[in-house]
DNA sequence: CTGCAATATTAGGACGTCCTAAATCGGAGC
DNA sequence: GCTCCGATTTAGGACGTCCTAATATTGCAG
């Protein structure tokens, strides 16, 4: 009754609020129209209209001042759409030269524009990867999605050494401070310090010891089993 | 005064029309509000209303009742256009396993979304190519382009040998029955016959001898100078 | 339990793009 | 030189997306 109808293609509009209320609870917990509004850059008004648009095509479903779901059918739109976004960074760091704070944006528009085809293609000439270059999962095209668990590196105890898997950040001027400490997926840090106030984290990292802030603390997602 | 107003980003409909009316007539002759609409696949009242639009952001000159031509600033607009599609479609052939009936309909959709960084890491990649995958010469980043002199087949006198420089066709289906004949940019090929009725042309190509009718006589476009 | 602040929705409107139906223009043929 | 057909434009309207201003709901604090 619903399968097909996801490649019924969709406008550029709802393909961000498909994705956008997904990335605001992957698990499906209701999503606010305001904080809809805020990732968009858009006005409530405009997502209590849009989103009552969705709700007519089965993309979602909305109670009244008490927010928004994805369907099953929104969620297999939104992660086609995560999946494409994953994809085309990948493949732009790998082929193209690009670093990790540039492929943000490019990637938010190819997203719309390539065919399946052109995406299976770029996951097949990277070896269909896992993760991103943030080191986020890539969903597989069928739909299923393993995300893996993640502790902010705030709440890692002083003394401990993680690994970091995850780097929560779209920023191209925030990606690049963190890049020039050393952080980025796949590298191991030890906590050495934790102030009580204002939580700030004291790391050593390749050598070099680092203060992470609040902010940042969540920004880095980390794998705490020591075993790889 | 106008120099810089290209990169306002145009919406997608209005690159579509500037590179419409470029493809209509690349020397500057007008194009019809008809012949638009046709390429567009659009109504001819639809054209009148963008081409109004268009006129005042300066991108063309409408005379009423008369045709459009680009201004030297919507001529800039859609060079930039038709490099970014002659490109994609070289690289998708280069990298990404496309065969040449497949690229047009994928280039024509990531042409709007590609930024001009990636456009230009893409002609790097490629080597700065002058060609696309069926002969169409692509403008350089600053808007010259070299128009080579070609013949279409169908003026080929017989007995002689010409070399296939470009293949004018977008249709999948058959630019793959070209395909099929051995006919591709680079290929030399023989004039051995020609009827008198309905101007059929009988070729020779790698000992193949094949009948080309009006339509294909004028898709291939061939280059007469023996010379290379 | 009541009232207020925060959040959400409705009302009304703009803009870009497209359409069909109706009017108008321009040039070819008489 | 007039007439008429085809090309073009004007008129009027739909749809999707967005906005601001005004109204309604929710839930917490007192």
């Amino acid at each position: 009754m619903s399968a097909v109808s996801v490649s019924e293609s969709l406008t550029r509009s709802v393909e961000d609020y498909l994705k956008a209320i997904y990335q605001l609870s992957p698990e499906g917990r209701p999503a606010s129209t305001s904080e809809i509004a805020h990732l968009l850059a858009l006005s409530p008004p405009s997502v209590t209209g849009m989103v009552k648009r969705l709700s007519e095509h089965g993309l979602l479903e909305h109670v009244p001042y008490r927010g928004v779901q994805l369907t099953e059918e929104g969620r297999r739109a939104a992660l086609r759409m995560v999946r494409r976004h994953r994809l085309i960074e990948a493949y732009l760091v790998e082929f193209l030269g690009y670093s990790w704070d540039a492929v943000h944006e490019e990637a938010e528009r190819l997203e719309h524009a390539v065919s399946d085809v052109l995406v299976e293609r770029m996951a097949t000439a990277l070896g269909h990867p896992n993760v991103d270059p943030h080191g986020d999962p890539i969903p597989s095209a069928d739909g299923s999605i393993q995300e893996l668990a993640c502790t902010p590196l705030s709440d890692i105890p002083v003394g401990e050494t993680v690994e970091i898997h995850r780097v929560h950040e779209n920023q191209p001027e925030n990606l690049r401070y963190i890049a020039s400490l050393g952080l980025r997926p796949g590298v191991r840090v030890r906590v050495v310090d934790r102030q009580p106030i204002d939580n700030l984290v004291t790391v050593e990292v390749g050598g070099e010891q680092h203060v992470i802030g609040r902010e940042l603390g969540h920004v880095l997602q980390c794998a705490r089993s020591g075993g790889r």
